[in-house]
Order: C-alpha cells, then sequence, then structure tokens
DNA sequence: GTCTATATGTGGATAGAC
DNA sequence: GTCTATCCACATATAGAC
C-alpha cells in the first residue's frame, strides 16, 4: 500500500510487536493526542529511539494498532457468518458472542481501534489521512457482514421487519460499549464467558420478532 | 462544591454559554487534547482573551460541558422513571427514547460527556481530578436509574432474569454510540423518532422474555 | 470585556554517540 | 539496535494595552 512493509499489522515484526502493545495499553489510558512517544516508550522499559527505530511517526504507530485490531474483528467474525449450516439467529448469536469476547481479551487493542474509527483526521500528513480512510472502509465491511446475516434472518422469518443496515449501529454500538468500561485486570475466563452470552442474548432478543 | 460558582452547570452565566457552545463543538471535532484554546476562541470569531476571562483552565470548561450534559440526561429521564401510572416496560420504552433523542439534539454536549467517563484522570489539577470523579457518579447515578425500572420490569415478569446493573450496560452503549455515528447536520425531526423508536423497541425487545 | 503580545513548558522528531 | 542530547514548533496560560 504504501512504502512500508503492508503485512505489518498481520504480522508485525518482533521489534515493532513490543511497541504496539505498549502504545496499545499508553493510547487506552491516557487517549491517543495525550500519549506522548516518551509514555510508549517507558511502558516496554525502553527510550524513545526505541519506538522511532521502528516507527516515524505516532500517527504510524497508532494505525498499526488500528489495522491490526480490525483485522482480529474480521477474521473471527467471518468463518461463523459463512456457516451455511447454521441459521441466521445462531450465527449473528455467535458472531454477537465472539466480538464481546475480543473487547474484553483484546481490550486494548480494540479499545484503540473503537477511536479510529470517531476521528475525522489524525494529523496533516496525506498518507496518514488516506490510512485511516482505508480503516473506516474495513469498518463498512465488517458492518455489513453483520448486515447480511440479519438480512437472511429476516428472510428467513427470525427476525422484525428492520432496516439491516441500520440494526448493526445499535447492536455494534453495544457491543463495541464494552471496551470503554471492562477492566481487563478484573475478571477470569467464566466472567467473560457469562458476559458475553448476556450480549449475545440481549442483542439477537432485541432483533427477534416481538412476542406480543 | 469549588470556589467557582456551582450553579454555572446549569444556567451558565451568557458569556460562559458562548464559550461552551463553541468549546464543545470543537471537542466533538478533535477531541479534548487535541482542541486548542484558540480553537475555541475561533470557533466563536474571537481570541483566547476572552475564554481565559471567563475560565481559568481548558480542563474547567470541558468540565463545564460535561456536567450540563450529564444534567441534561438526568433531567429527561428522572420524571419518565418515576412515572408510576406506567409499566416498566413503557416507562423504559420512553426512557431509551428520550436518551436517543439528546444523543442527535444535542449531539456535541452528549458526545463530550461520553469522553468523560473513560477518562481516568483530566490533568495534574487535583480539584479537576475530583470534579471528574463528580462527573462519573452523575453517571453511576443515571444507571442505577435505568436499574430500577429493569428491576421493576423483571418483577413484574416483563423482562428476563437479568442482573439490572448489569443490563445497563448494553441499552446504555447501544444507546450512548448514537452519539458517535449520528451526524448533527443531516437528519429531520421525523428521521429522529424514527430512529429513536428503533433503539427503543431494540432494547426494550432485548431485556423482554424470550418468545421461546 | 476583549484584545495583542509574550513567557514558559512540553512533546514530536532528528542527529549522532555507543 | 538502543541510547542521549537537542532542535523546533506549538499550546497553555499570563500580562497588560485599549
Amino acid at each position: 500500500m504504501t512504502a512500508d512493509d503492508d503485512t505489518a499489522a498481520h504480522l508485525p515484526a518482533p521489534g515493532r510487536r513490543d511497541i504496539l502493545e505498549a502504545a496499545a495499553t499508553a493510547f487506552t489510558r491516557n487517549g491517543y493526542a495525550a500519549t506522548t512517544i516518551d509514555d510508549i516508550a517507558r511502558e516496554m522499559g525502553a527510550t524513545k529511539g526505541r519506538v522511532y527505530h521502528y516507527y516515524r511517526a505516532k500517527a504510524d504507530v497508532f494505525l498499526d494498532i488500528v489495522t491490526a485490531g480490525m483485522q482480529e474483528l474480521i477474521d473471527g467474525i467471518e468463518p461463523i457468518a459463512g456457516n451455511g449450516g447454521l441459521d441466521p439467529a445462531t450465527r449473528l448469536w455467535r458472531m454477537a458472542h465472539h466480538h464481546a469476547g475480543l473487547m474484553m481479551t483484546r481490550n486494548s487493542f480494540q479499545r484503540v481501534a473503537m477511536r479510529a474509527v470517531e476521528m475525522r483526521r489524525l494529523g496533516e500528513a496525506p498518507a496518514q489521512q488516506q490510512a485511516l480512510e482505508t480503516v473506516i472502509a474495513m469498518r463498512d465491511r465488517y458492518e455489513q457482514i453483520f448486515a447480511d446475516v440479519i438480512d437472511e434472518g429476516r428472510e428467513a422469518g427470525e427476525f422484525r421487519e428492520v432496516d439491516s443496515r441500520l440494526a448493526t449501529k445499535p447492536l455494534l454500538g453495544a457491543l463495541n460499549w464494552i471496551s470503554l468500561w471492562y477492566d481487563p485486570q478484573r475478571g477470569d475466563y467464566n466472567t467473560r464467558q457469562r458476559l458475553a452470552d448476556e450480549y449475545a442474548d440481549f442483542i439477537v432478543g432485541g432483533l427477534r420478532r416481538s412476542p406480543r
């Protein structure tokens, strides 16, 4: 895509991986603008020389985190959505469940990814602006996967008569919100599972035909 | 609470009101940290001298917006929640509907208010830190109003067996998310109403006893 | 009350030693 | 590849003219 190694988001080089983890933690704590390169370096017990050896700018670190986060979402959901052996409501339930899980287990990356989508611009550099729009495109594609399953469920009579594209908003809003309040320090596997169950029930219930 | 006029949030003085509107717009556009005092001043066709005449620091402007936003939410919801003449499901529907409406019509204030809740600290000043915790307390109180209605609905057999406090998370998450994607420039009264209807249906549906 | 300086601190980014 | 030292731009906040 650019002069940079465009596979970095999927398989970050070892040196980069540490930086992304540290930066994701720092961005989650204080937000993108308020986080300094020194903060990121301190988070991994280094100084900023290390960060600038691997990345040209703070925005590039941010974009790598965001892209990785979005890719994790897509990779996890696609096989479920495409599983024709399951009825749409069950598929949607599992997609919501999986998404909820990622918001907890991959909290720092996912929380940073959320932020990117609401950003209009990242700085002055047009290359970074274009990268940001690529992320928005990934988000749109992700929403469409959900919308398609909702359409199938509506046509199968499982769901109410909704605008599927619009219906993804409350659905994903509820799920994404987890990344803002969930404390990854607390909670074990079982509590995370119960929580994801509750979310998936809520979401599928919200789309089902009303009982009366 | 502090040496400042603590009623300012409810009835801002005329000079302050303009600043809050301009700042809310600017914060919504670029985020708190990335917004400069010059940005705020430019937004209202003035220079920073005006801003600093009314506010000691950027954080104080932010806190006034956030407090006003939270107060708008509480003021709107309390009378609905306390209307004993309506069954819990109807009350919850109207509360969700009203909340959704505020996310759209008062987008800039509400979006800034959302941000405050996810911030851990606002700066070094302990007075501002305390003010931020006061905002968190308002948020907790607000969630409790929803939780109480959910409890009533569960006891009345309208809702599923849920942990009411936990149930407010997907509910308010879905609603709060509106402030992030809704474009206040677009959409008239009718489209806002339809959207709020859809959200309220989704939310009450998500809590109702499953049809099967 | 609103403006134009300006003091002061901080943070992104670079250069170059090791 | 990692560090320290430094440049420079910019943003908060203040001083003081009008």
